[in-house]
DNA sequence: AAGGCGATTTTCT
DNA sequence: GAAAATCGCCTTG
C-alpha cells in the first residue's frame, strides 16, 4: 500500500469527499498496523459554511492546518473523541473531509483490543470517533502529511453505489444543515446510520 | 429503537 | 468562568 500522489488532494472539497470513498485510511502504530476503508465522509467548507469550524475564516490554533495547503491530517477533540479531517482545497482557502465511517481492512484484530472485545464487528469502526480509537488516530497526527509517515491514504477497491444526503449532528449551522454535503456507500454495515 | 447523559477541550466573554 | 461541541455509551422498554 503506498499513499496517494498530492494531486488527489487538490480536486474540489465536494468531487474529493465522494473520491475518498473507497479508499485506504492506514495508520502505523508500535502496536501493529491497521486499515480500513472509507465508506462514509462529509465535506466542510470554509468561511461560507456556518457548520464548518472555520466558518467566516475563523482562524484559532485549532483551525489552523486548514489554512494551509491540502493533504494534511486535521484533528481535533470533542467530548470525548478525537475525529480526524483530510484538509482540502489550496492555502488560505481553509475546507476539510470529514472520514466518518471506515470498514475494516487490516488489524482487525488490534481493532477489537482497542474498542474492546466485546463489541460486535460492525461496531468497531462504524462512527467518526470510533474509527479514530479503532485505529489509534489521535491529536499527535494533527497537521501530519498524508502524503508520507505514519498515517496516509492508498487506493482501495472502488465503491459500489454512492449516496448523497445531509450531515449528521449539525443541528445549530442555519442553512447549512440541509447541504447534501455528506457522502456514503449505499447498503454498506459500516456507515454510521 | 430511542432517549438521556457523561466528561473534556476550545473558544468566547 | 461558562457555554457549546462534526459523539458514543448505557439504560430502558
Amino acid at each position: 500500500m503506498k499513499p496517494l500522489s498530492k494531486e488527489f488532494y487538490e480536486q474540489k472539497t465536494l468531487v474529493l469527499a465522494e473520491s475518498l470513498l473507497g479508499k485506504l485510511l492506514v495508520k502505523e502504530t508500535n502496536e501493529g498496523t491497521t486499515a480500513g476503508r472509507i465508506v462514509e465522509t462529509e465535506a466542510y467548507r470554509g468561511p461560507m459554511d456556518q457548520a464548518a469550524h472555520s466558518f467566516q475564516n475563523k482562524r484559532t490554533k485549532r483551525t489552523e492546518v486548514m489554512f494551509g495547503p491540502s493533504g494534511y491530517a486535521y484533528t481535533y477533540v470533542m467530548h470525548t473523541h478525537c475525529l480526524f479531517n483530510v484538509v482540502s482545497a489550496e492555502e488560505g482557502f481553509p475546507e476539510a473531509v470529514l472520514v466518518r465511517a471506515v470498514e475494516p481492512y487490516a488489524g482487525r484484530e488490534l481493532m477489537f483490543e482497542r474498542r474492546g472485545k466485546h463489541h460486535k464487528e460492525s461496531n468497531l469502526t462504524s462512527g467518526p470517533g470510533k474509527l479514530t480509537k479503532a485505529m489509534g488516530i489521535s491529536m499527535e497526527d494533527y497537521g501530519s502529511s498524508l502524503n508520507s509517515g505514519k498515517l496516509f491514504i492508498a487506493d482501495g477497491p472502488k465503491p459500489q453505489a454512492v449516496s448523497t444526503g445531509p450531515r449528521v449532528g449539525i443541528p445549530n449551522s442555519g442553512d447549512a444543515k440541509a447541504y447534501p454535503w455528506r457522502f456514503w456507500e449505499r447498503s454498506n454495515r459500516f456507515v454510521s446510520k
